[in-house]
DNA sequence: TCATACTGTAATAAAATATGTTACAAATGT
DNA sequence: ACATTTGTAACATATTTTATTACAGTATGA
């Protein structure tokens, strides 16, 4: 389930955060992901549709930061990216005949949510800012 | 790069913590998981480099714990079938001249090696006894 | 000693997911 | 008008994960 969505949002957004009275193209964030435009376009939408950026279209359009990047936290972003992050479940139900089976998906569950909860509370103390400043 | 693996192994574990007397046959495990007996015989394998369990060939075989279950933690079970758990990386390499691109990864990486240690701290909190007692 | 039931492992196939490409309508600045 | 850019769909390719088949090797016990 991991892919590199939140790395590539991370990226759009530090970018963003970079240039913030400037509208970027997608040509230009992914020439900086060396990425395919249409998929920065694509997570682009993602974070229009949590209000995060907003966009331009037509020429020297492009996508700004829509919110103060101090006021963003790592967490947030995670959770436009992430459904939660978790170790993984076995592809096919497990026997439900089986004790193990029935349960073992619902133990994995509680496990992950602790570790989920954890995370979230590690990332909630990290701002867009924070993060930025490191360039 | 997350797949059922942790999900696959904790199950085969608990099972041979059940049954702490019996080699389990691949075909056993694999009708609880629902999954293809090669499959569950290659974790196991990696289990056995591991000497965490021990499996006997041939008539009546089948795989039992080799460690005392209340000896061994998540977090080595953890780090048995991950590498780290990360939040995932852009596929290609991001623009070197880019000062965002330069150092994206590496920051990445910071962040989630932090991530990491609070991880494995919850996980080693927990032993595959105390996992399995819940079934 | 022979049939049976396992492990171990390689080779290959299929399925699922992620990434990339092409195409083009719609919008907007100059 | 023209150039440039977003938005989005449709399709193609690549990668990863899971499944299957096959079979040599090993132990058990009738």
């Amino acid at each position: 389930m991991i892919s590199g969505k939140f790395a590539i949002t991370i990226h759009i957004l530090t970018l963003l955060t970079k240039f913030p009275n400037d509208f970027l193209s997608s040509e230009f964030i992914a020439g900086s992901i060396n990425l395919n435009p249409v998929l920065v376009r694509k997570e682009i939408a993602n974070l229009k549709a949590h209000h995060i950026v907003e966009s331009k279209e037509g020429k020297n359009g492009g996508t700004k930061l829509a919110v103060n990047p101090s006021n963003i936290t790592l967490k947030e972003i995670f959770g436009m990216t992430f459904d939660t992050i978790n170790l993984g479940y076995a592809k096919n139900t497990p026997n439900p005949d089986c004790p193990v089976g029935k349960k073992i998906n619902q133990n994995l569950g509680l496990l992950y949510a602790d570790i989920n909860q954890k995370i979230s509370l590690q990332l909630d103390d990290i701002t867009l800012e924070d993060f930025s400043i490191q360039f």
